[in-house]
DNA sequence: CAGTGAGCGAGCTTCCGCTTGACTT
């Protein structure tokens, strides 16, 4: 009698293994076997004349699925099928959520098992848990299957409907959907704020107060009973107050006045409040938490967190990694209090056992909060860990421990002094006990408000006392524009309006920003010109849809489909072919949008136009009754900071020509500024027949076009500079401008060259020798295995014995691997690094070398796809 | 790499969610 299970993550499947009797053979499935057709190539001949073809959903016929078998998964189908042969019984035991269920019933219709089939779900991976699911089996539910179909239908026909509209109206390649269209319009609707804001400016006073020898601080609160204006009494869109606000704005002059005034006068505190406090810790991780906490305390993207998070899975170090849970199986809780009881004393223990409930929009809670794995916690010590693994895992384990700790108790102090007619406040804080905070103290997206998780001391006061005034000063301050939103801003809000699932978050990131919607600036999201336009056009012509509720309504229905109170294909009828439906909306709107506008950007505060043409956005000025003028808008530049002098410079550059910077004192050619595609440069002559590709250079980044100087640009022009020799080698140290921007070199030819970046206070310009030499002596900096070539091998192996190049053992992020030359080759999982000998890398540096010859025409296409 | 913004025009582009291995280092 032989069994066979699928589940969906081979690791699940290892560990699972061990927990079953003899006879039970376990297969994953790696996720869903069987998808509607994503492109042409995948849509089968004999559907291709169809008028649904390119949808993949047959509307005509009661939304019937066309479901294929992805190419990438052929393989794995195809190893099922030979394990089912083998088989007496098959079990499916993927998640219990919705996608789960789902693919559980595609792996019953595509296996078409012969043999009984049972489905088993359990939510602990432990010995009596999966014991007791297998004696528990069930069903398959159809209503799950339904709402998830029902889901990827719907995604299918609002991305593949929306899409191709784009594609006519404003650009081809463009996409949309129910996520990304929503998350697009996030990031718009922010950058739109940052164009209509405007900054105002406000002073206030901080005094500096001494008693009993502790010092501490006090702000200007009010004056003559009037409070003081602060950043948050201003309109973001005027920079003026709110109107009809009742508060004393202070100028630069009457702050200065005021503290004149105050100078030397007698300080009286005149309240004192304190207010006890008590803080509760986070909930353990889940998949959203983990990025977020992962970027703001271990500046991690999205996915690196992800990468990292499997490979500590893989490991099993951690439970799995994608989930929107905070549940903690009762094993996890028990774990977690005895870590508090041995590291921090009993006394740090939460009075009972914490259980969290998920309150996330959506969640479907197949799995348990990510935790560290086991019935007992190692210590991040224990693990041996190293590197952003060793970081993110002691992360995991402290908020998970954390959540089992005691509250913080705090007391908040705030106490007003008087003087003359001005009230001051300083308020602080004092922790009475530290509670959870000895572990783990949640990351901000707010660097003030992290602030103000440190404890502020301030000295026993009481009504009456009589403070001394050491210093008194008037400070100016601006108003802030809304920030942009980050990857872990961006995750946050999208899981709070239930867009999106934990598989989901970190690729939604690269898809805005692989279709140009987005660029990364400083880790924050900025949106192109292109995302303006495409949210225009769906705000206007299809407000649900980038309505951020959409996805919660539509969840709500699924839940209904799921408990059978509704039908799902009355409710995909009314969406795509109701009166208002998505297919009779499309076509309405196809004929009423015109191309020319949808393409046209009319920005607040501008009257120029901004146009997307084949090359990229460019503005439009009208030029009375002669042709328009345009004028190319370089990357760098971004929505929000395109203003009317901005505009004017790139029309001046383009009518005028480049600005003539002077004449090369040497060469006796004009130097002229411009403006390319990769930002300003300039340029040693014109060009023509004869000189087709005159001397260029780049601008180094923070150096303004308008302040380049025609020493500037001669200095520039001649880079790389010599500086002079090396005291050692008397080989020559250079200067130049690279890929990576200002830099200096030890050029010692073929024995090797030593690269430094400049500091930023360094002049590429005016460098000497001598600071030259300083960069160079300093260590390379290699941050987390930097792109440095001098890597440090984990093992020499030996020379080749043709060529006699060393051949050695690295560790990289894909595992371990062997090195020679130019050419690397993996370590197989299953060999221990330790035993790997020179005969066997080069057998595996062969077998690499052979295979390189053949490309592939799926990497070729993704090789393709990253250059747009 | 470095100055364009219409048109010849077959066939293709595009969604969300579930997974790992391939990429290369």
């Amino acid at each position: 009698m032989s069994t066979l299970v699928i589940v969906e993550s081979p690791t699940k499947a290892r560990t699972i293994r061990n927990f079953l009797p003899t006879g039970y053979q376990v297969e994953a499935s790696m996720g869903h076997v069987r998808d509607l057709p994503s492109a042409a190539d995948e849509i089968p001949a004999s559907v291709k004349g169809e008028k649904w073809a390119q949808l993949g959903v047959n509307v005509e016929a009661n939304f019937e699925p066309l479901y294929v078998i992805p190419k990438d998964k052929k393989k794995v189908v195809k190893e099922l099928k030979d394990a089912l042969k083998k088989a007496d019984e098959l079990i499916l035991a993927t998640d219990e959520d919705r996608e789960g269920e789902s693919i559980s019933w595609h792996l019953k219709e595509l296996l078409k098992p012969k043999v009984p089939i049972k489905r088993m779900v359990f939510h602990e991976i432990t010995q009596e848990a999966i014991r007791a699911a297998l004696k528990n089996c069930r069903d398959i539910d159809l209503q799950l299957v339904h709402a998830q179909e029902t889901r990827r239908i719907l995604d299918r026909l609002v991305g593949y409907t929306i899409s191709p509209l784009l594609w006519k109206k404003i650009a081809p390649k463009l996409s949309a959907g129910r996520v990304q269209s929503v998350a697009v319009r996030l990031l718009v609707a922010r950058e739109r704020e940052r164009r209509a804001f405007h900054q105002g400016s406000y002073w206030d006073l901080k005094a500096t107060l001494e008693q009993t020898k502790t010092a501490f601080e006090a702000r200007l609160m009010s004056l003559d009973g009037v409070k003081i204006a602060t950043g948050s009494d201003f309109d973001p869109e005027t920079g003026k107050i709110v109107k009809n606000r009742k508060v004393k704005l202070l100028n630069e002059t009457e702050a200065k006045a005021l503290q004149k005034q105050l100078e030397g006068k007698v300080w009286t505190v005149t309240e004192v409040d304190e207010k006890p406090t008590t803080r509760k810790p986070s909930p353990p991780f889940t998949t959203s938490t983990l990025q977020q906490e992962a970027n703001r305390k271990l500046g991690l993207s999205a996915k690196e967190t992800m990468r990292t998070a499997q490979n500590l899975y893989e490991q099993g170090y951690i439970t799995y990694m994608r989930t929107d849970s905070v549940h903690l199986s009762k094993e996890a809780i028990a774990a977690a209090r005895s870590c508090v009881e041995q590291k921090y004393g009993p006394e740090y223990l939460s009075p009972q056992p914490r259980q969290y409930s998920t309150k996330t929009k959506g969640a479907q809670e197949a799995h348990e909060a990510i935790r560290p794995a086991g019935k007992q916690f190692r210590t991040p010590q224990e693990t041996g860990l190293d590197g952003r693994e060793a970081k993110l895992y002691d992360l995991i384990w402290k908020r998970t421990v954390a959540s089992q700790m005691a509250n913080a108790q705090l007391t908040q102090i705030a106490v007003n002094l008087q003087v003359e007619t001005a009230e001051f406040r300083s308020s602080g804080k004092r922790i009475n006990f530290p509670g959870f905070f000895r572990a783990y103290v949640e990351g901000s997206d707010d660097p003030d408000a992290a602030l103000e998780n440190q404890e502020v001391l301030l000295p026993e006061l009481k009504a009456g006392d009589r403070p001394d005034c050491k210093q008194l000063e008037a400070i100016g301050h601006q108003t802030q524009p809304p920030a942009r939103y980050t990857e872990a801003s961006l995750v946050k809000t999208l899981e709070k309006e239930g867009v999106g699932r934990p598989s989901t978050y970190a690729s939604i990131i690269d898809t805005i920003i692989g279709k140009g919607y987005a660029q990364m600036i400083n880790k924050a999201l900025v949106p192109s010109f292109t995302a303006f336009a495409v949210t225009n056009l769906l705000e206007q012509h299809f407000p649900d849809l980038v309505d951020t509720q959409f996805t919660s309504r539509m969840e709500q229905t699924l839940d209904d489909i799921s408990t059978g109170e509704v039908e799902w294909l009355p409710y995909l009828k009314t969406f795509y072919q109701g009166e208002t439906g998505l297919e009779t909306q499309v076509k309405e709107r196809e004929s009423q949008i015109d191309p020319n506008t949808a393409k046209t950007l009319e920005l607040e505060g501008l009257e120029a136009k901004v146009r997307l043409g084949k090359y990229g956005p460019y503005v439009v000025v009208e030029n009375g009754e002669d042709e328009p003028l345009r004028a190319s808008i370089p990357p760098h530049l971004t929505p929000d900071t395109l203003d009317r002098d901005q505009v004017q410079t790139l029309i001046k550059q383009k009518t005028e020509g480049p600005d003539c910077l002077g004449v090369h004192p040497e060469m006796g050619e004009e130097i002229f500024m411009l403006n390319g595609t990769y930002g300003p440069y300039v340029q040693l002559g014109e060009v023509s027949e004869e000189n087709k590709k005159p001397k260029r250079a780049s601008l180094p980044k923070g150096m303004k076009p308008e302040d380049v100087t025609l020493d500037m640009a001669v200095g520039l022009l001649s880079l790389p500079r010599l500086l002079g020799q090396h005291p050692e080698t008397g080989a020559n140290v250079k200067a130049g401008l690279g890929r990576f921007g200002p830099y200096v070199v030890h050029d010692q030819g073929k024995e090797g060259k030593d690269y430094r970046s400049l500091k930023k206070d360094d002049d590429i310009l005016t460098i000497g020798l001598d600071r030259a030499l300083e960069l160079l002596a300093q260590p390379k900096r290699t941050k987390g295995g930097g792109r440095g070539k001098t890597k440090e091998p984990l093992r020499e192996l030996g020379k080749h014995p043709e060529d006699g190049e060393a051949i050695n053992l690295y560790d990289g992020p894909y595992g371990p691997y062997v090195k020679h030359g130019k050419v690397n080759a993996s370590v197989p999982k299953e060999r221990p690094v330790e035993e790997v000998t020179l005969d066997e890398a080069l057998e595996l540096l062969k077998a690499k070398k052979s295979s390189k010859t053949s490309k592939t025409s799926s990497s070729r296409s993704r090789s393709r796809k990253k250059a747009q």
